[in-house]
DNA sequence: GAGTGGTCTAGACCACTTC
DNA sequence: AAGTGGTCTAGACCACTCT
């Protein structure tokens, strides 16, 4: 991380609010922060406004900024991450050993659904690329993802087997940074019974969509079928 | 909505976006922006900063400010919403007609896992709401919350059977702006089988997390159990 | 080198809360 | 009235991309 002034004083407020440095639970006024740090009350402000954010801390016009007692008290029975992540967040390896083994890895004519979503032409080609991971040996997921070729031309059943997220990172110098999402819950159908080793009326959660490059470019649609112990998507959300 | 300037800003380019005003997908920059609309250019900027939140468009620097191809074409396979909105996502009413049936409504002392999640002491009380929530007359989910005493202590039964939320903003003046859910998978046990229509390999998705107020008080821990059919939650996703 | 977005400052004024 | 967060300005300088 760089050294940026506002991400220094996230990270000094953060520590200092699990020193119990604040007991009454409100953070000091703008105003003393920006003369404590020595710096301008914008950059303050924007720490503390990427902190609300994260559900760190509240805000309130007039009154003050307060942190959040769930951000302090940790063990709380959910386990609160205070920030939206996302990709691959159901799938995290918490010191377990990761697998791929592809299943399929083709190329196939983009249908008209992925023009529309992959920005694509008439006559383009995109690879199916059918995977199943496996954490600690153990089926957790399918995954089925279509990438346009002229995207990735190099692509190969090598790279699919490793991360495709990190080769293009490589190779291409851009990273996958945005996804558009939608989660789902169905039955598990035969073959989510055959991969995942799951009985006829144990479900699977579904999470589609699509993912961006940082340019804004869509990269892969994709979707997951999940083992529905393994299903786990945790959000903070906030409305204005 | 108020009549800020950034507001108006993010409301002006996004009817230009629609309106096709910008062929080459990409915005003006932002100096000329700020000349345009005869503001500042922190204002472009936190319009900007809003809207690429949002996943409206892509920022990216030395080169310019790009339109979100998808937001555009909304006739994308995903239904593009822009925007994390998230409490009762799963449930929104298109036109229909929402019921609610209340399966219980007690008063319980607090679990420790409340007293953690809701910042309770020792001899809190809790009620304890069980209510069925239908669309159309068809049952969509079983929501189960649980929601200190002291915070709303004339909660009658009345309330419940409409809108706790609607009450709590009437009542104190507070809304609830932000919530901490985690969403899992799981197959319907016998009772939801009985309540949601289901055949035993018929799974629900759920639901669970906690409720806060305007000021960062904890306000309800909820649990809901959701039709696999009704159950659909959108995000969009970016990280750094 | 020119253009573009990112960070940061210093300060003014407004809106809301609390006393 | 005093204190607190919200909005906005005007301008400086930096980091990256494109050519």
């Amino acid at each position: 991380m760089k050294d940026l002034i506002y991400r220094k004083i996230i990270h000094d407020l953060k520590k200092r609010i699990f020193n119990n440095e604040f007991p009454s639970m409100r953070l000091p006024d703008e105003r003393s922060l920006t003369a404590e740090y020595n710096v301008s009350r914008s950059s303050v402000k924007r720490a503390l406004s990427s902190m609300a954010q994260e559900g760190i801390v509240f805000k309130k016009r007039g009154s003050g900024t307060f942190i959040n007692p769930l951000y302090l008290k940790s063990q709380s029975s959910f386990n609160y991450e205070g920030s939206n992540i996302g990709i691959t967040d159901s799938l995290k390896s918490n010191g377990k050993k990761q697998g791929i083994k592809v299943l399929d890895f083709s190329v196939i004519p983009a249908t008209k659904s992925m023009k529309t979503d992959l920005f694509l032409n008439d006559g383009d080609f995109v690879y199916k690329i059918r995977r199943l991971r496996l954490l600690d040996e153990e089926p957790i997921m399918i995954e089925t993802g279509y990438i346009p070729i002229k995207i990735a031309p190099e692509l190969s059943k090598a790279i699919v087997e490793k991360s495709i997220f990190n080769y293009l990172e490589d190779a291409k110098g851009q990273q996958v940074t945005r996804s558009y999402m939608s989660i789902q819950v169905a039955p598990s159908n035969q073959e989510d019974q055959e991969l995942l080793g799951l009985t006829a009326n144990e479900p699977v959660g579904i999470m589609s969509g699509i993912f961006f490059m940082d340019d804004g470019t869509p990269f892969e649609i994709s979707n997951m079928r999940i083992h529905y112990r393994h299903m786990n998507y945790s959000t903070f959300v906030s409305v204005d």
